[in-house]
DNA sequence: CTGAAAGCGCTTACAG
DNA sequence: CTGAAAGCGCTTACAG
C-alpha cells in the first residue's frame, strides 16, 4: 500500500534521488549519462513509480492544475465545447483542467482545502467574497464577480431575445409571447431573456408580453389555446426544446403554424431541423466562446488583462415556423 | 503574492501553530480555551489565510479529492445526474468530485503528476495498465479495466436494442432496420446497439436488419424511401434524436407513421412526447444507475467489494409511433 | 492547556 | 558528472 518513492527509486538505482529527479523530469541542464538516465528510467517502471503530485506541488509552489466551477445548469453541446477546446489548449501549457460541478451542497471555500489550482474559471459569476479569498490564495480568477460586471454575461441573454422579437415585428407580428422555461436552475437566464421581449416590445410600440412557463415534455395545448384567444400571433420561446411543446401544442389546438401562430427558438438544435415545421431559431456559434475563453485563461495565467467579449454573433436561423 | 501561512497565523496570534492547527480543524481532544480559539479564527479571518491543500495532503498521506473519468461523450442529462449524485453523496464524507474531461490530448498517466486523488471513477473501463498504474500508486478505482469485464458496459447497450426489436416483433413487424449514429464518440454504444438488433432479429426468425446512420440534424428522407422500397416496415433509432429525424424523413417521404413504417427511440427525452406522432422509446431510469455508482465509490473507499450491477430497469415506453 | 520538533516526498541550489 | 542538505506548509505524536 505504501507508495514506492522517488528514494525506493534511487536505492534500487544506486543513485541519489537529485538524479533520480533529474531523469523522470528531464530537467534541462542537468548532465547525467545515458546509461544512468536509462538505469533509472528502468528501475522507475519495474518498481512503479508514481511521482507524489502533493508533494511536487508543495516544493515547486504551484501546480498543474486549473479547476473549471461550473454552476448548477443542464450540460449539454455548448459547455462541452467550451471545456474541450479549453481542455486542449491549456494542455498544450501542461496543464489539466477539472471540472468541479458545484452545486449548493458546499461552499467554493471548502474545495481550496483540498485542491491547490493554478487558476480557477467561472462560467458564471463568483460570488465577490470567493474572488477575494482566492486571489489572496494566490489563485487567479478567470471570470467576473457577480457584483462587478455580471451585466455582460445577462446582456448576452437578452439579446438573444432582442433578435427573436425583431425577427417576429419583420414577419409582421404585433403580438407576442414569451415561453419560458420550466427549470429551475435556469431561472436566471430565462429572466434576461423576458427582460429583453419585454424591452424590445416596448421599444417597438407592441403590447407588454405575456410570460408562460412552458414544459418541454407535454404539448403546450392549454398555453396556445390561450394565447390564441388573446390575439397572440407569435412566440418567442426560451429554447428549442421549448418551442417544440408550443409547436405541439398549436398542433393539438388545430392551429396552423406560422399562419396562426408563429414560434422562434433559441440554440439550432438538431430537433429543431427536423420539426414539423422546421424550426425557426437563434444559433450561437460556440466555436467564437470557447476561444475567448481559452484565450482569457491565458492571457491571465500571463499576467494580462482578459481580452472583451467578442461581439455577439448570434443570428437568426429562419425556417418554417416564422 | 506569497500566501498566508498557518505560521504567520500562529505568529500574528502569538500562539503555536499547533494551536493553529487544532483550532482551525476543530481537532478532536484539543483542549484550547474558547478565547484562544475565537483569538486564532479571528486572526486567520483577518489575514486570509487559506491553508495549503498541498502541504495537508502531503502530511496526512491523503487527499480529499475524488477524480471522475469522464470518456469524449456528449454531456447530457444522465452524465449529469450521475456527477451531481456522486458529488452529493461524496459531499458528506467531506470529499469533493473533480471531474476530468479525457481526450486524446493527454495521457491518463500524466495526470497524477499534477493531482493525487483518493479514488478514481471511471465511467467507461479505463485501459488494463492504467488500472495497474493507478492502483499501484495506491489510488483506488471504480470501474472496470478495459480487458477485464467490459462486458457488462456493452451489455446494457446490447439489451436496449432487444427491448426495441422485441416490442416492434410484438406490434407484428417482420422486417427491421437500425438507424445508427452518425456521432463517432457514440461509435462503442452503436456497435453495441446494433448487435443487440441483429441477434434479437435472428433469434425471432427475421431477415438480417440493415444499419443506415442518420443525421440527426436533418430529415432522413433517403433512408426512409430506401427502407421502405426494401420492404422494411419498422425502425429502430440509435436515440430519440435519430428516431425524429426518421419521423421528418417519412414525413417528408409522404410515408404515414405508424402506418407505413414505425419508428422507437431511446432515450424518452423530452422532445420524445411532443414530436408528431408522439414517439415511442426506450427510457433507462437514471436514478438507479446513479445511486449505484455512488454506492460503488463508498464502498470501494471502505475496502469493500462494488455492488453488482442493477437488473436493467430499462423499458419501452409506448407512444404514437409504434 | 500549549509548544518544539519531526517528517510527509519532492526539487533545486550548492558543494564536491 | 553526482550527492548531501535544505525547505516547501502542514499535522501530530510527544514533552512539558
Amino acid at each position: 500500500m505504501a507508495s514506492v518513492t522517488s528514494a525506493d527509486v534511487a536505492r534500487a538505482a544506486g543513485v541519489s534521488r537529485t538524479t533520480v529527479s533529474y531523469v523522470l523530469n528531464d530537467t534541462p541542464g542537468a548532465s547525467v549519462s545515458e546509461a544512468t538516465r536509462e538505469h533509472v528510467r528502468t528501475t522507475a517502471a519495474r518498481l512503479g513509480y508514481a511521482p507524489s503530485a502533493a508533494a511536487r506541488t508543495l516544493r515547486r509552489g504551484r501546480s498543474d492544475l486549473v479547476v473549471c466551477v461550473l454552476p448548477d445548469w443542464p450540460t449539454g453541446p455548448v459547455v462541452d465545447a467550451l471545456l474541450d477546446h479549453l481542455t486542449d489548449v491549456l494542455a498544450e501549457r501542461g496543464l489539466f483542467v477539472l471540472v468541479h460541478h458545484h452545486r449548493g451542497s458546499r461552499a467554493l471555500a471548502d474545495l481550496w482545502r483540498a485542491v491547490t489550482p493554478r487558476a480557477v474559471v467561472g462560467l458564471a459569476p463568483f460570488p465577490a467574497a470567493d474572488v477575494r479569498a482566492m486571489r489572496q490564495a494566490g489563485i487567479e480568477v478567470v471570470g467576473t464577480a457577480e457584483s462587478a460586471d455580471s451585466s455582460a454575461f445577462d446582456r448576452s441573454q437578452h439579446d438573444l431575445a432582442v433578435l427573436q422579437v425583431d425577427h417576429l415585428v419583420t414577419r409582421g407580428h404585433r403580438s407576442v409571447a414569451f415561453a419560458t422555461t420550466t427549470d429551475d436552475r435556469l431561472r436566471r437566464f430565462g429572466a434576461a431573456r423576458f427582460a429583453g421581449v419585454r424591452d424590445t416590445c416596448a421599444a417597438r410600440g407592441l403590447p407588454g408580453p405575456p410570460q408562460v412557463p412552458v414544459r418541454a415534455d407535454e404539448p403546450a395545448t392549454e398555453a396556445v389555446r390561450s394565447w390564441h384567444a388573446q390575439g397572440v400571433t407569435a412566440v418567442a420561446a426560451y429554447n428549442d426544446e421549448v418551442a417544440l411543446a408550443v409547436l405541439a401544442g398549436a398542433r393539438a389546438a388545430g392551429l396552423i403554424v406560422p399562419d396562426d401562430l408563429a414560434v422562434v427558438g433559441v440554440d439550432d438544435a438538431p430537433a429543431a431541423r427536423v420539426a414539423a415545421p422546421a424550426l425557426t431559431t437563434v444559433a450561437q456559434p460556440v466555436t467564437p466562446q470557447a476561444e475567448h475563453l481559452a484565450t482569457s485563461v491565458l492571457a491571465v495565467l500571463d499576467g494580462h488583462e482578459a481580452p472583451p467579449w467578442p461581439d455577439d454573433p448570434a443570428r437568426v436561423v429562419v425556417r418554417a415556423s416564422t
